[in-house]
DNA sequence: TTTCGTTATGTTTGTATATATATAACGATT
DNA sequence: AATCGTTATATATATACAAACATAACGAAA
C-alpha cells in the first residue's frame, strides 16, 4: 500500500490567516531579494498578489513582518523584522514536525 | 497571543487524492442516507460533484469504498463497503491527533 | 528639479472552477 | 410493459479567482 498522508497547517489571527507556505515562500523571497516586485518575480506570481499577501500578513500579524519603504536609493524595498524573521523559524519548524508525526500515523492506513 | 494552528489532511495514492475532509463528509453522509443523491442534497452541493469525488475516491483507492446500483427498488443506491468505514475511521483518528499534535507546537510561536 | 525603481492601488481581461440544466441507462416492483 | 428514483454523463451557464495592464505616489541621488 503506497498510501502517504500530506498536510497544509497555516496559522490564524482572530479567524485571518497569518501564515501558510506561499506566504512564508514570499517573505524568505522577499528577505533574500529586499524587494517585494523582485520577491514576486522569483515566485513567478504577480506584484499584485504579492502585495496584496504581504499586507494580509502585516495587517494579521501582532507586531510588523517587514519594513517597507517608498521611493528613495533603489525605489524602494521590502525587508524582514526579526519578528518576521523568528514566525518564518518557528513556521518551517513546526511544518516538518508535522510531516514526521504524520509519517507515523501511517501505519494506521496500511493496516486495514 | 491568540494565534490558532490549522490544518488540512489528505490521503493521497499514486499522486491522486484519495480522501480528504470533504471526500469523509460525503462518504459519511452516503452512509447516513444510503444514496448519493441524498447525501449530496443533505451537503448542498450539487449532485455531479459528488458524483465525481466518488469516482474520483473509487478509482484512487485500493478496494472499492462504496457499492452503488442503479435501477431496482427506490431506484438504485449507494453503501460503504467495511474497506470505507474502515477508511474513514483511521482518516478521523490521524485528524484529531494531527490537531492535538499542533495545539502542543503553539507555544513555539507563543514564545517569540 | 529630473530621474529612477520601487511601493501602492484601481481597472480590465482571462481562466479555472462550480453550478445549473438536460438526458440516457438501469432494474426491482407493480 | 409502465413506473419510479437513482446512478451516470454531457453540455451550457455563472461565478470566483488569477493575471494583465495601467497609473499615481514616493524620496534619495544626480
Amino acid at each position: 500500500m503506497d498510501y502517504k498522508i500530506k498536510s497544509r497547517i497555516w496559522i490564524e489571527s482572530e479567524n485571518n490567516v497569518l501564515l501558510g507556505e506561499g506566504r512564508v515562500h514570499l517573505l524568505k523571497a522577499i528577505n533574500e531579494t529586499g524587494s517585494l516586485s523582485k520577491a514576486a518575480k522569483s515566485m513567478n506570481i504577480s506584484y499584485k498578489k504579492a502585495w496584496g499577501l504581504l499586507d494580509s500578513i502585516n495587517k494579521s500579524a501582532k507586531k510588523p513582518v517587514t519594513i517597507n519603504s517608498i521611493g528613495g536609493k533603489g525605489g524602494g524595498g521590502a525587508e524582514l523584522t526579526d519578528y518576521g524573521k523568528a514566525l518564518i523559524l518557528a513556521f518551517d519548524d513546526i511544518n516538518k514536525n508535522c510531516w514526521e508525526f504524520l509519517d507515523k500515523q501511517l501505519e494506521k492506513i496500511e493496516n486495514i
